[in-house]
DNA sequence: CGAGGGAACATACCCTCGGTACGTACTTCG
DNA sequence: CGAAGTACGTACCGAGGGTATGTTCCCTCG
């Protein structure tokens, strides 16, 4: 009963079956990358193991590391995709209007749909920030998703004329209530009225700051009168 | 050179110093679950090996595991007694008024408070979602700071009126956003100025809300009047 | 066209770390 | 005072990230 595989080793060799390099030549990467992103998606960053991802790949963990320098760099690939496919995106469909409050209407509703995508939603605003770290996740953000918010909400701050000095405030309350509502809809049974509910209460809010005299001075006092 | 480390085993036994049981009895709990939130509030979740924690707490992996059954048990109950301390201390001050927009801000203030202390934030915020999966995140939020938010926003639709049916997605906007600010103040050089940015600005928020005629017909239709 | 050099992998191994099995001191209770 | 339970300590295992070292294919250059 001893193990007879390392004396075989080369006639193991002659025997193999094809193994993704034969026929392909360096789609390997992408093989990598695809996979890493549905695993990293089902599973999370630490719950998924390289021993899956090659296996899934049809490769080995000679090749990852030949790609890519660690696991966390893997990662951060899978990321920066997701990301620019989504940037491009939205982007893509704000371009086709210029009002701005026409503009944050048809963000909010890009940015939603694409949140709807498991991989993104996984990877980008739920991993990304615990597997990169706080730090660099604001980093890739800001060039980002994020990036297109600030730009939408500074020109809605524009247009009410003032409270600049709120601008990166706004932005990032905005983001996180986009974010967390990603996580409704995700979670809801019926997602197409869950996104519904979020976009009629976020307009809301929309709407109800149009309304406002002065947006540095909101003056929110007790005042009782219901 | 063969490790002499085995057979000593009685001597070293006998002449060891005190471990911690000697002196305290079983405050050892304790002791590991403090240093094991200031480690997993420091460097995470994953980041931190359970070596670390025993030896901070000066005890071994025998009593961690005779105490927890498992990693994610002990992070569990880190997690909790954070949630239930935060949760008692907003309560306590949103108590002390009654008019619900009041409630509101007092709450507000009361969680970027909270959020400002960074075991809490990191723990119960960051990684909570990631490491216990979202799910179970989901559960135990419910019955902590979401659960306040829930409340009051619920109260606060109240007050304007119907709008019932938007109550979830405006608990889960508003959660977002107070989560999403924490980051924003614990990132700002000064604290504070960014605090009172994000107070400022969901007071903006609010006090737009009250203006509205109708929540759920908000009509943001485009109106290009600059 | 043959040598050689580098790219693109494969294989075998190491080390950290979560978890387990088992042993041991101290306490309590009949 | 012996037996059982509590509260640990010690030694070990297996999974998984990372590395060192082959091995094969392809391209180039003399």
């Amino acid at each position: 009963m001893s193990s007879p595989a390392k004396v075989q080793k080369k006639v193991l060799r002659a025997a193999r079956s094809t193994t993704r390099r034969t026929g392909y030549s360096s789609s390997t990467k992408r093989a990598l990358l695809d996979n890493a992103a549905r695993l990293f998606a089902a599973h999370g960053y630490a719950g998924t193991s390289l021993d899956e991802v090659v296996a899934a790949a049809r490769v080995t963990k000679g090749a990852l590391y030949h790609h890519f320098p660690s696991k966390l760099a893997l990662f951060e690939s899978v990321f920066d995709r997701l990301q620019e496919q989504a940037t491009r995106d939205i982007e893509k469909r704000i371009d086709t209007v210029d009002d701005p409050w026409e503009r944050a209407q048809i963000g909010l509703e890009g940015f939603l749909e694409v949140c709807r995508e498991p991989q993104f939603r996984r990877i980008c605003l739920q991993e990304g920030p615990v597997a990169l770290g706080h730090e660099r996740w604001v980093v890739a953000e800001r060039a980002a998703s994020f990036g297109i918010v600030k730009r939408t909400v500074d020109a809605l701050l524009d247009d009410l004329g003032g409270a600049g000095e709120l601008s990166e405030a706004y932005a990032a309350i905005f983001f996180g209530a986009i974010r967390s509502s990603s996580e409704y809809v995700a979670d809801a049974e019926d997602a197409d009225q869950a996104a519904a509910e979020v976009l009629a209460s976020i307009s809301g809010i929309l709407a109800g700051m149009r309304l406002l005299p002065s947006l540095t001075d909101p003056q929110p006092g007790p005042g009782t009168d219901s």
